[in-house]
DNA sequence: TGTACATCAGTGAACGCGCGTTCACTGATGTAC
DNA sequence: TGTACATCAGTGAACGCGCGTTCACTGATGTAC
């Protein structure tokens, strides 16, 4: 039999993927500091000692967590916001995008609203930085089209990370809201939108500065 | 001796309000899950029981944290936005405002910060209420100057709440970046604004809809 | 004002329980020859 | 291909500890007369 993985490498990974998805299922109602190390492995079906040989503590699969849902986002906003269509068109199809994303993996979803400004610092430094780099990748985008002309890096960097917040929010409010909600959260969601874009479309009518 | 108050319940306030400074103190570097009835009795020097006589559980404390720290804040935000000046001065005056009460209190706005979407479901809702006010309270102003005449209640509710976000996402961001980072964040919580604020002055504007 | 009784904020012992971490271990997988 | 040894993911017992909650209690404060 080939190895081409390692028949030890691939069930190390798949225990490891158990315990993270029986993390996020057990983070629904909770936040990740008052998650129990015991309680993860329990539901895996594994003894306790056996975390250890995949994370330090709770803390690190937190991180691990955060890598699994935003990790696999990058050029996704980018893609959209780069695909052709007048202002109104795009913003719909952002909004859409975002809602679709967060029905289909709601636990990951919930778990980045959940501790973006929570308890653990190591979990919100590694979602901080992420939403930064997709602030970057916002602006890059967004500076390299005609409206974006004249922007300094700041500004549209501001932009992006307006965005990215909005994204946040949007997506944050769509599961406190559940599916009876949804769509008011979205129609809300859109209007915002349509008034930074139109916030950006005057950006440099103002006076000099 | 005259008894205004009563002793005994003058007393009974007391050691509520030391049991609400306590957790405080003990949430800076946490969040409410994973605090414990017994440490917040032991940070006061009561007995554990003695919690009891002032909250069923420390979700309870939680929400009497929110009122303590929303409940004084009713009218304060109206006031900036009603006091007169030009745009431009309102904003750089509202970010301003919010930045010294950071200051003053970062352990209330930390705690508001982080359970907003934490993992205590009475919590998250009596911050989410108190929210709500306030974004109404905002639309109310809004609606009632001149540069809000044909907005529609959902359109206001919609700003309104766009600035009480922003609002919590800049007092956030303050007690995240410390005294250094503060001029910074301020710099990009005005640019935020402004564009907002040119959203706003351009939103009927639009083709009629 | 004085006395007798009621209230109730805070006490302290006790309980069963789940926690994180340690340690020496087992046995399947991997590797060297 | 076969054999002998190394690696290491997962085990299971054990530990000391702090937790939330119960209960009957104490003694200062409050109230009725």
């Amino acid at each position: 039999m080939s190895h081409t993985v390692g028949v030890r490498q691939a069930q190390k990974l798949k225990t490891r993927q158990a315990l993270l998805d029986a993390a996020l299922a057990l983070l629904e109602h909770r936040s990740l500091g008052s998650l129990g190390l015991r309680e993860v492995t329990r539901a895996v079906g594994v003894a306790p000692t056996a975390f250890y040989r995949h994370f330090d503590d709770t803390a690190a699969l937190g991180v691990a967590l955060v890598e699994e849902t935003l990790g696999s986002l990058h050029g996704l906003i980018a893609a959209i916001l780069a695909a052709t269509g007048d202002s109104e068109e795009r913003l719909e199809r952002s909004v859409s995008v975002i809602a679709a994303h967060v029905a289909a993996q709601p636990g990951h979803f919930r778990f980045i609203a959940r501790e973006q400004h929570g308890g653990v610092a190591p979990v919100r430094a590694a979602i901080a930085d992420q939403l930064a780099l997709f602030a970057e990748e916002v602006a890059a985008v967004l500076g390299a089209e005609p409206a974006g002309a004249g922007w300094s890096r700041q500004d549209l960097l501001m932009l992006g990370g307006l965005y990215v917040d909005h994204m946040v929010l949007t997506a944050s409010a769509l599961l406190e809201a559940g599916p009876a909600g949804e769509a008011e959260v979205v129609r809300v969601a859109r209007r915002r939108l349509r008034l930074v874009t139109l916030g950006r479309q005057h950006w440099l009518d103002g006076p000099a500065r």
